[in-house]
DNA sequence: TGTAAGCCTGCCGA
DNA sequence: ATCGGCAGGCTTA
């Protein structure tokens, strides 16, 4: 913690309707950050972060880490190896790239408030729910933390993923810095989980079967995927940050593939091993960029029976996959091309952990709300817009949604079957030599 | 093509 | 208090 290492403290002008990190940090996103005497800490790109917020700003601090130049080299973490040079003066080392890695990390391009007043306006449910939960942006997280993070989601609490994560950076990850007693360690790269004893060390660690997962996902993305492949998939509108700094010289990886699409992306991500519609989703919205996508876990599959009268009259209580296409086709279309983001809103607010906050704001007894949130938000469309309620019911009726989706659905599994056909043959001889123990969807589906 | 178990383990309500 | 169900699913049969 020497002092040497350790920024002032830096602010940028953001209100708590276009960012409230309390909120946006404990819904679930990111697995990684800390509160430590009411500052959140958090390693991103080889340096500790730390936050604070008051009405007007968002406060910020820099602790870089204490080793010699030499040491940033380290194979071990991809992250630490984009740190920059250590610097000498305390009056340049404000003018980092922090702030820019802020601005990237919360997406900060997007007006969070203006997206409410949208989607409120054209969602009764929506304009009921969010204004006790404003400020809730979806973070522009690292694509490979964001997979494993939610390949370690899979029927998992916010909780014990958290503590599984920290494990995984505190075995694998470089060690950054100490706050308060605690130590902090960026998230290790694909290639820092290399090796036969990965998957039962992890294990033993606490991960349950998801160790194979990401034992057997790291092999294939740092061995039989070409360099820059997950940063292929991401929204060319919303670039990573190493990108955006042009500074790390990100090998091209430009056009080679055609222009990415969130289709696209999301069936790739589907050939990787503990990664299905949901987790590919999850990865889509916080890792690549992709505003539209979708996550439908059980919690969002609730809010659709209950708010959005999916589900009626079903024979299956399952959540199956033309259900799932149909339930994010619905609010794509809702919402429009931040449906995710949208989507995190209501997700949040039927999160047991923040049943205390959703009952605070009452719409219809409450003054509760502060002015910021007042300008931004609609409080009458509930009864506001009848005949657009009407066009949303009829909209969600048990017909219109199997008439509606059996098209789409269609050819989402022909789109699957012909990537795991044509993109997987020639990998998977290799990966069976090198992957110990890789039996995956794949394989299975080639051998019959 | 669609559906239902099994999987690891900590948390949380009864 | 101890226990069983559940938790931001995926894979396999």
């Amino acid at each position: 913690m020497g002092a040497h290492n350790v920024s002032d403290w830096q602010k940028l002008p953001l209100s708590l309707s276009e960012l409230c990190i309390e909120t946006t940090l404990r819904c679930g996103q990111s697995f990684r950050w800390r509160k430590i005497n009411d500052e959140w800490h958090c390693v991103l790109r080889g340096r500790i972060i730390s936050l604070k917020q008051d009405a007007s700003h968002l406060h910020y601090k820099v602790t870089w880490p204490n080793y010699a130049p030499g040491l940033l080299t380290s194979p071990v973490s991809m992250s630490s190896a984009c740190a920059p040079t250590l610097k000498d003066n305390d009056s340049d080392a404000e003018k980092d790239d922090t702030y820019s890695l802020l601005h990237s990390y919360f997406a900060l391009s997007h007006p969070l408030s203006s997206l409410y007043t949208q989607w409120a306006a054209s969602d009764t449910n929506f304009a009921r729910r969010a204004p006790a939960f404003t400020g809730i942006r979806i973070l522009n997280q690292d694509a490979w933390e964001a997979l494993v993070a939610f390949i370690c989601s899979s029927n998992n609490n916010i909780s014990r993923i958290s503590q599984m994560v920290q494990k995984l950076c505190i075995h694998y990850g470089p060690y950054i810095g100490t706050i308060e007693g605690e130590p902090f360690h960026d998230f290790p790269g694909p290639e820092a989980l290399l090796g036969s004893h990965v998957e039962s060390h992890l294990r033993h660690l606490g991960f349950g079967y998801r160790a194979k997962y990401i034992a057997e996902t790291a092999c294939i993305l740092s061995k039989f995927k070409p360099a820059g492949w997950l940063l292929q998939l991401r929204n060319p509108a919303c670039p990573a940050f190493d990108v955006l700094g042009e500074k790390y010289g990100t090998p091209d990886i430009k056009a080679a593939a055609g222009p990415a699409t969130y289709r696209a992306a999301h069936d790739a991500l589907l050939e990787l091993p503990g990664v299905g519609p949901k987790v590919a989703d999850c990865v889509c919205l916080m890792g690549l960029g992709w505003g539209e996508a979708v996550p439908i876990d059980t919690h969002v599959w609730q809010i659709a029976q209950r708010d959005y009268s999916f589900g009626k009259g079903s024979k299956t209580k399952t959540l199956n996959k033309a259900m799932y296409d149909a339930v994010g086709d619905h609010f794509r279309s809702l919402w429009g091309t931040q449906a995710g983001w949208a989507q995190s809103v209501l997700f949040t607010a039927n999160l047991k952990s923040f049943a205390e906050q959703a009952s605070a704001v009452k719409p219809e007894s409450g003054v509760k709300v502060t002015k910021a949130e007042s300008a931004a938000m609609v409080y009458e469309p509930a009864s506001a817009d009848p005949e657009a309620a009407l066009v949303r019911f009829e909209e969600n009726r048990e017909p219109a949604i199997a008439k509606t989706n059996s098209r789409t659905r269609k050819r989402a599994v022909t789109t699957a079957k012909v990537s795991v056909e044509s993109n997987t043959k020639v990998a998977e001889t290799s990966q069976v030599e090198v992957c110990t123990r890789r039996r995956s969807k794949r394989i299975k589906a080639a051998a019959s």
